[in-house]
DNA sequence: TACAAATAGTATGTAATGCAAACTAACATA
DNA sequence: TATGTTAGTTTGCATTACATACTATTTGTA
């Protein structure tokens, strides 16, 4: 099986390229997702929380957010969003409202403990991340700034 | 509740801060991570795979790898591993083989046709990587490739 | 050699995730 | 008013992932 540059992969192959500045940025992309994704895991852990349900206090930070909303954010379908708002509602860290202009629609807000337990976990995820960039100049740091902003474009929300 | 440059989150607050660029480090992986995140698991969609079985086959591309190793490899419980592999066997991607000079150990080869999903589901995942971040030009790969290069760190398989 | 401890992997039971399809209630429009 | 659309839930299913308990084999040690 012959292999270009860009064509080991998604996982591993290293023992076959040598150092990481071998590596296609496609490659460097997925391996950095990987140990941020990590990160993310395990913060979400400490603080007793799956990955998703972090992921929702998370977005629901910067105020209520409709259901519908929240699956597109999510990138969840409608169902989905019903299961896991259900399960977080359970545990006490968010609740439920309806919208006072369509009745069909809630709002899903935190609690003051949801609240807590998102800023503690967003805390630890950003803190983490920042011993793992700690060595990175502060030029170097802006450099890569801008170009993970030339990446990831136009805010996605 | 106010908001320092890091304290926004996880997720987004873009409104309260403006461009991406005005975005701290951290954040910006976090955001970087959700997109790549997203590629790899339309990739695996695609070829009918789950993203965990995309990794796990992805994983074995390199040469046949113990259940132990598996385990390490992809942060999963032995036991995690057993279920994954066994339904992956069930599709008929991969195998396991009894190890030679260990009678307990397993090692776990993609069948031909695992070995073409792997390799078509991994090409897909370079391809949509790679026209995200076509617009950058090449110097500015290099440097992004190298700083990325520092954050992982040593490879970690 | 024999026996205890460690290791490789499986089996079982449980909770969470995520989808599709069918459903209810409310809104919107012709 | 009738029809279609939208917001959200319910149900049923497959997958993921863990902990715990288990079997079989290997390794270390007396």
């Amino acid at each position: 099986m012959t292999r270009t540059n860009t064509d080991q992969a998604t996982g591993l192959a290293s023992a076959a390229t040598g150092a990481v500045g071998q590596l296609g940025l496609a490659v460097s992309l997925v391996r950095l997702t990987h140990l941020v994704q990590r990160v993310f895991d395990d913060a979400s852990r400490h603080h007793d929380l799956t990955p998703q349900q972090a992921q929702l206090l998370c977005r629901l930070v910067d105020g209520p957010v409709g259901m519908t909303e929240l699956g597109r954010m999510l990138h969840l379908e409608k169902s989905s969003v019903t299961g896991l708002v259900d399960r977080v509602e359970l545990r006490g860290l968010i609740t439920r409202a309806r919208s006072t202009e369509d009745r069909r629609a809630w709002y899903v807000a935190l609690t003051e403990q949801g609240e807590r337990v998102a800023v503690d976990t967003h805390h630890e995820v950003i803190a983490q991340l920042e011993k793992l960039v700690g060595d990175i100049s502060t030029s170097d740091r802006e450099r890569l700034i801008s170009l993970i902003a030339g990446i990831i474009g136009p805010q996605p929300s």
